[in-house]
DNA sequence: GATGAATGAGGGTTCATTCAT
DNA sequence: AATGAATGAACCCTCATTCAT
């Protein structure tokens, strides 16, 4: 905190005056962190879209997301702090991951309704699809071992996840009539 | 410290002796257990194994390192000091998962050399396999969301991972003359 | 400080407009609270009644002032401050106890003059009946060692001093003729 | 618990390897200071003596105690303390108080069986007791009304305390036959 | 070589006080 | 006259590190 207030140019008093704890700070900034990249997860599915459009889509915001250097530093600092302020891993897991599972899953449900997909447990797809958006990338970039993720990696990445997705969850005759 | 030489039962004084600083110790410590735990990996594949056999035995050697908690305190402290210790981030991940990517490629690329499978990319597909592991429970598990991994769920992440990762890469016409 | 101006419904910059100090403000404060608490004990004796009732009415308003949590924290406070703020003990003492001392003494003489009790030193016997009140439960109340003082018990404590003090203080041939 | 160790010309950290916490630290200074005083309690009552007498002594000891500078420096820390660390609060009471009154209280039971005295309630007597010896002289003292009690008062309150206390208790018919 | 008592910088947090508006 | 944001010293406590024995 006496780090934070300093970089930040005010006093330690003054922070608590803005943020009851450390825990309340770091929710704070954890949820503002999420909202913001949120905005990006909340229109990924214009409907009219074939569900690998859809779905590729996804998977580069949330590689996005799961790559960039400010997020990985919450990462970071939420899991570190996780043992003292279990609040605050559950204040970034449900700002963040938890609710791009509850939207991609609502979306295959919807998918899966239309015919499109043929998902029977959505929730667990969604995050399978998840788990193989993290493929190689990832944990090397979490560990610091790249710096950056190369683009092209991050296109193989996730082509790789959207077509082993569809050959588990696509119906088995291709839209043969559309 | 003090716990640390207290558990092993040294003084602390003693701890210092052989190691000159924390992260030293730490370092050292990590090295040691990434040593170890590779012994269990080195055996999952008897050839004659189905291929489905062979990566359900590997899925679920792998969700056990990943979800025990003694990896996960290594792998929190290794993440959060990435940035301070570089070379720790090294060490711990080639003595750990570099090595069990390299035995699952090596794997893949025998099966698919036997016709059992079709990987064209047996180092991508082995990252895939284990990005799949991490379906739901590792990242809860990493954050305290979960204290402990229900068996019934584990045993579901790891037959999706397998049931998934074949739908891609198992021959398409399944096994006909065999 | 900051909750007394919430509680009071200003500012802090009010509070110190009015108070230039904390010990200021505090100082108003318990002179204050007892000047109010004087109100309870001056009309205790309607002269008509037996000094056994009169002795148990003064009592039972001796014990509800020391026992009350207000009385009791400024009890404690002035307690804790009496080293720096030897005024504020003075102005306590004299305008709680000691009323209640004095009016008690007066009393007390007033009965010895009638016959109805036999008191050589009223300053002294008064003094002996407030502290027979703080039998038991003032000090526990005090230390926080009970949250409530049971009212049985608060009834057992002033039969006990009324009792107690009557056989020492009573005509030792009690009230033949009348 | 700075100022402690500064005083006491230790580190802090080094106060926290004799002391847990600052309450324990406490605690463990009133246990002794109460320990050091209940030797002079301890053998107040040579079974021979005429109870007037043992209660006197009983009445100066403890008298002595309530007076003591130290021991009312352990007092108002403890009151003003009360609220945060209650333990405190008990610890001085079964350290001091308490013992002091089982004493006694043993004492009157013994004493009651014996013929000597009739007491229905030992232990209620016992604080009766213990609540004469507070006449006048405690309070003003813990307020620092005076510096020092003068001898002839304290030995006037003992006097008055027992002389009441027996009037109380003492058999209706004294000691006819012996 | 082993010990553990001592250290002191740092942890998060509280709160009386100030001062520009 | 009233405000409340800002302050900084103090609070209790932890812990990696040192050093005389």
């Amino acid at each position: 905190m006496a780090r934070i207030a300093r970089e930040v140019g005010v006093s330690k008093g003054t922070l608590y005056n803005y943020f009851p704890s450390k825990a309340a700070l770091f929710s704070g900034f954890i949820a503002m962190g999420c909202d913001q990249s949120l905005k990006h997860i909340l229109d990924i599915a214009p409907a009219e879209n074939q569900p690998e459009e859809t779905l590729y889509r996804a998977g580069r915001v949330v590689m996005e997301m799961m790559l960039s250097p400010f997020r990985q530093a919450i990462h970071r600092m939420v899991m570190s702090e996780a043992g003292q302020f279990p609040e605050l891993a559950r204040a970034f897991f449900e700002a963040g991951p938890q609710r791009a599972l509850n939207y991609l899953s609502d979306w295959l449900r919807l998918e899966s309704t239309a015919g499109r997909l043929v998902v029977p447990d959505p929730d667990f797809a969604a995050e399978q699809f998840f788990a193989l958006c993290q493929t190689k990338l990832v944990m090397r970039s979490r560990l610091r071992l790249i710096e950056t993720a190369e683009p092209a990696e991050v296109e193989r990445v996730v082509r790789g996840a959207v077509s082993l997705f569809l050959k588990g969850y696509a119906p088995s005759q291709p839209v043969l009539s559309s």
